[in-house]
DNA sequence: GATTAAACGAGACGGTACGTCCGGTCTTGTG
DNA sequence: CACAAGACCGGACGTACCGTCTCGTTTAATC
């Protein structure tokens, strides 16, 4: 995960595991402190006590560091069962919203996937660090949604996947936006609201 | 809108209307080139023929001008009369993800709220310059729809603007989540698909 | 004299002439303090309170900078009639020792000697900055003696030049070589040595 | 000759003498194709096949690793009897001119001097490697020419002494200055004046 | 023949300097 | 006063070498 394009030789003095550590936790404290823009390389080397060119040898510039410094933060997600697919998409979206108060999360996520608009090797690294190991909450919340019968069972596979897809969009998509692009708190009331529209729909109910 | 502080001095040379819009579209134009990080600001004094001095006493630094040059685009975004809900979604939904491919438009909106995230004011020239003005669409698309009897009157003044905020988020969220984050195409199909759920949620007819 | 390519374009902020005279005396400090090998570009810079960019700005490397902070150097020595050819003689070898006894010229003089080998520009600029000026003291010393009788005329102007370029090969090479190949002191006994040696040659008196 | 500190030890695996043959050549080569300052320990070992840690066990550094690749350079030098003092110092002068000639010795002589002048250990091992080793010519020439009557012995061993060096410093001074610093020719028309000068003295003929 | 201890290749490591680029400010002269 | 031009200070960039350090692998001399 942490490095670029392993030797693989087995020749010569071996990569230190420790190095990888401490540069993504350098990272990370660097993001909370100073936010992407002012993160610079230099910097972080130094926080780690790691030589610019260990942290150059591993990864190939700021925007592969920070994707993987991130990345694992959103492994913290969990989708404990609280008995209904409500509350089950209710606490996913507190949870993720959480984390996205988090300011090493609030200033990389963004950033990364600005650049990644450009660069379609980052666009791969965020897809697969973060977007897909992800899409395991939706996969998991609708199979136990199912087996409470909350929701019916897709019978094509490319149908589910599909939908997995969309819902994780509209779901993490609505409070990035919400949280980091309209700038509003995600508090327990906009949660509900939120999953209620999503359960029902505009037509649904009172539509709030 | 372009100016950072108003000089308001009546005496002296006035300052230049065509430097203005020189500068926003060579910003443009170096945002397509160059994408948000290696765009600078001595090359876009450089394409506007203008001197960096020119370009500083009316932009604080380039997060406020690209801001600035790329809040224009998104005016472009209309909601012309479909004759029903659904399609009103589907229309703008297809609308803004053509906005989304425009390069300018990918790279800079992330990027300046990437940086937004640290500046407190950046985050309300993006509120007001973009957010804000965007909410007529969801405003004109949910009083059409009342009109027509498809969405219930909202009683109350403050649930309304709630109410507009969240299908804003969602809207906008899931498809720029959807174009930038997950990376995949925005086409007739997935818009229907994410129109469908909208409408009916995740329960109301086979959910995807 | 002091920089590389000269803009000459008269718009613009002007060159700070003060920043060429704090960049050459950094340098001949840093030489003293450092030697050659260990000056460095950045370490002039901040001695000199100028940015990098200034000091690229106006030499291209550190051997042409150091060129023309020690040239001025050598523009210190004299040629006082002491009366005849042979205290003349003894008097600038004494003077040549005691400026190859400070220690930013020897370290200076050799090393970018040394660089001229590989790069011809330089050896230009060694040629007219230090070479050419210092040939002075032997025109100098030999219209002097010519006058006093103790030495013939030159008939011919070319001979007359090959002639000056020897014996300024002869004593400049001779002390240096005395000074810093081998190490060994220029004090007043070698130099009448030496002075003897020139004026009558191996075969003349003694020989030493 | 090329070791650091003889470890000595009797047990445990011998140098390579093969490494020190390579190590050196590769200096050579190096010199010749980049020159002094732009040969590095680290393409130095590559070139002999070996690794930089082979390197620093024999060698401190640089200085040291050149100093001791371009003394036996000097070996070559001879001196034949051409049956007069004046022909054998032409021929010394012209042997010497053409060892000048190769880049390896050019860049290398000048450039280690100069860091000499910081570096004490370096002086001496200069002095010795280089120095001391060809003043055999001076003495040699001397004795020839006192054999042939050509000169007069010298009574004192001190004497003697300071004028082998006088002569040699002279000699070779005067060359490396007229090729390296003054960067003129040394041609037969130039050896065959500075013989003549060295012979007769300023005072002695023409002068020239 | 087994042991042993150093030399060896490979290459990662913490540093330092490089020369370039950009950000933002300032100082000119001109309009 | 605005403006073009461009010099200025500061600071980060990514690269290149430095000299040191770990690795696993020879290679002789000693046992």
């Amino acid at each position: 995960m942490p490095n670029e394009s392993t030797p693989s030789g087995r020749t010569g003095r071996p990569r230190s595991a420790a190095a990888d550590a401490a540069i993504l936790a350098a990272t990370r404290d660097a993001l909370v402190e100073l936010g992407w823009s002012k993160l610079t390389m230099g910097d972080v080397s130094a926080r780690a006590g790691v030589a610019k060119t260990t942290l150059y040898r591993r990864w190939a510039g700021k925007n592969e560091l920070v994707v993987d410094a991130v990345a694992e933060l959103f492994d913290s997600l969990e989708l404990p069962d609280r008995g209904c697919l409500e509350a089950d998409v209710e606490n996913v979206v507190l949870q993720f919203a959480a984390l996205l108060r988090r300011p090493e999360a609030r200033t990389a996520l963004m950033a990364v996937v600005a650049e990644s608009t450009r660069d379609p090797a980052l666009r791969d690294r965020i897809r697969s660090a973060i977007v897909d190991r992800q899409k395991r909450l939706v996969v998991l919340g609708r199979e136990r949604a199912q087996a409470r019968g909350e929701l019916p069972r897709e019978p094509d596979e490319a149908v589910a996947e599909r939908t997995t897809d969309l819902i994780f969009d509209v779901i993490a998509g609505t409070v990035v936006h919400r949280a980091l692009v309209s700038s509003e708190p995600v508090d327990d009331l906009w949660a509900a609201s939120f999953t209620a529209l999503l359960m029902h729909g505009l037509r649904g109910s009172a539509g709030a």
